[in-house]
RNA sequence: GGGCCGUUAGCUCAGUUGGCAGAGCACCUGACUUUUAAUCAGGGUGUCGCAGGUUCGAGACCUGCACGGCCUACCA
């Protein structure tokens, strides 16, 4: 028994063959127009003020509804720019288009050549003089005014929620403004845009499970970068002295609605900057883009409405955690203490976690979903940030901050760590620790990045920026799959 | 990984106490010269996510699995 679509299916194939048997290409290679959408619709404005007089116009796009009506018929065509009526008249057309427009379907895309006109209703609409397929739709088209509402349909084929769904196409259109938006600004800085390995024989600059893949040729494994830092710094001692990239990262790691395996992470460096410097640019930063994007500092998210305008809040971390939590991690200084005091007040702790990881969590579970405004959070433990520089009379703080905004992390940044001998017994210390912690992925030394610094590395302030989250902000998207146009999912059986 | 909820036509969704598988859109046939969620008349296309079980009888009840959503865990 064919289920409906395959009916539909072959029905349209049928026509596709009758079309090829008058000799009509379904599939022409090409179709010039003259005008969008929005651009007919601004002629026929000129026209009507008497500005223009010749307004002939060929436009091209897909066949959203058709409405018969004996000797007429009404069209939506849509492209990229908006939407247009067409009116199709019989006694305007040649008998060829006119066989051609009962074999029009909803899908269909079709260029027309016409003059634009106002209905009696004021629907801008063109008067078709002749039409040409372009390509003919095999499916059917969802819904035409619920749209396309299945969650798992619309990521696995994000090209039906563009058609279907105008909200979608503007969320992407955001997405690529607010990247062209940071170029902007921090070309404006004389920062220089650089692109470093995805594949790398170690994968440092962060803490995170990283994926493994195989070089044949060189037959070794090599994995997918987890962070961009440890090359950007190389290039902090070759003399870029302000560069930054944006790019893709790999964290074999699990997803929810603020992570996917692959995300897109904004990093920076700035020599003869500090983390202070690099709070101040960010804030500016985030503001500029919302004004240039949005119009505005104010956004939409969730219940909140959050406002990006400088200057943001600063909190110390020990102060925030104490505030929001009711622990004091520094009279906590060693794990089996903090954790002994984190079960005390009901929480379930992994035994496994170190001292800072702990304090992460107090971070994550008390203070982060609190931080909906803009907030910056500074002077994180050392234990926490093995690539940030310690603050000046205080041994166990680093000078880093982390930048929070709708409950969630968006930011992270810090003086850098220029001391290659601290540097490599950081790592050394952290290699310790996750020994200990029986992490499945052996942690190896970069000894190249810690050749380079020994070559010094100028004082820098270095930032790290989750675009896909930033993006989320500015957008008012909760999930993060909204704002990834073709987000991971299993496998569908 | 754990908990809760969901999966019925191409799409959006109903489906009562376990008793013939439904609607709108889309699609097909016809009418209609300014419609716009066009309208009117007619047509019905389904592995009820998958596999078992209970029952005279399962879309519905039970078990397992798959996929998705939300929460949670890891993380950015």
């Amino acid at each position: 028994m064919p289920s409906r679509l395959d009916r539909i299916t072959r029905q349209r194939l049928e026509k596709l063959e009758e079309l090829r048997a008058r000799g009509i290409n379904p599939y022409p290679p090409r179709f010039h127009r003259s005008h969008t959408t929005e651009q007919a619709i601004a002629l026929l404005k000129q026209t009507e003020a008497g500005l223009t007089e010749d307004n002939e116009v060929s436009v091209a796009g897909r066949i959203m509804a058709k409405r018969p009506m004996g000797k007429v018929s009404f069209l939506d065509l849509h492209d990229n720019s908006g939407k247009i009526q067409l009116y199709c008249h019989r006694d305007l057309l040649s008998k060829d288009d006119l066989t051609l427009l009962k074999d029009i379907d909803i899908g269909d895309i079709i260029g027309i050549s016409g003059k634009p006109f106002q209905t009696k209703s004021g629907e801008p609409t063109i008067e078709v003089k002749s039409l040409t397929l372009l390509a003919k739709s095999l499916q059917p088209l969802p819904e035409k005014w619920h749209g396309l509402s299945d969650v798992d349909t619309r990521y696995r084929q994000r090209y039906l929620d563009l058609i279907a769904n105008p909200e979608t196409k503007s969320i992407f259109q955001g997405r690529s403004q607010i990247i062209t938006a940071i170029r902007q600004f921090l070309d404006q800085r004389g920062f220089i845009e650089v692109e470093t390995p995805v594949l790398q024989p170690s994968a440092g600059g962060a803490t995170a499970q990283p994926f493994v893949t195989h070089h044949h040729a060189l037959d070794r494994d090599l994995y997918l970068r987890i962070a961009l830092e440890l090359h950007l710094k190389r290039l902090i001692v070759g003399g870029l002295d302000k560069v930054y990239e944006l790019g893709r990262i790999f964290r074999n790691e699990g997803l929810s609605t603020k992570h996917n395996p692959e995300f897109t992470m904004l990093e920076s460096y700035e020599a003869y900057a500090d983390y202070n410097d690099v709070m101040n640019m960010l804030e500016e930063m985030v503001y500029q883009i919302s004004q240039q994007v949005l119009g505005t500092d104010k956004v939409e998210f969730g219940e909140h409405t959050i406002s990006f305008k400088p200057p943001w809040p600063r909190l110390e971390l020990r102060q925030a955690v104490t505030e929001y939590s009711g622990i004091d991690f520094a009279q906590y200084p060693e794990a089996d203490l903090l954790r002994a005091k984190m079960e005390a007040i009901g929480l379930e702790v992994d035994p496994q976690k170190n001292w800072a990881r702990l304090v992460d969590e107090l971070l994550a579970t008390f203070v982060e979903p609190e931080l909906i405004q803009p907030t910056f959070l500074l002077d994180y433990p050392v234990s926490m940030s093995p690539l940030a520089k310690t603050k000046p009379g205080r041994e166990r703080v680093v000078e880093r901050f982390e930048a929070f905004a709708g409950g969630m992390e968006i930011a992270n940044a810090f003086t850098e760590l220029n001391d290659p001998v601290e540097q490599r017994k950081r790592f050394m210390e952290q290699q310790k620790e996750h020994r200990a912690e029986e992490d499945e992925i052996e942690e190896t030394i970069d000894e190249d990045f810690l050749l380079a610094l020994e070559y010094g590395m100028p004082p820098t302030g270095g930032l790290g920026v989750g675009i896909d989250r930033l993006v989320m902000l500015l957008t008012g998207q909760t999930s993060i799959r909204q704002v990834i146009l073709f987000p991971q999912l299993k496998e569908k059986p």
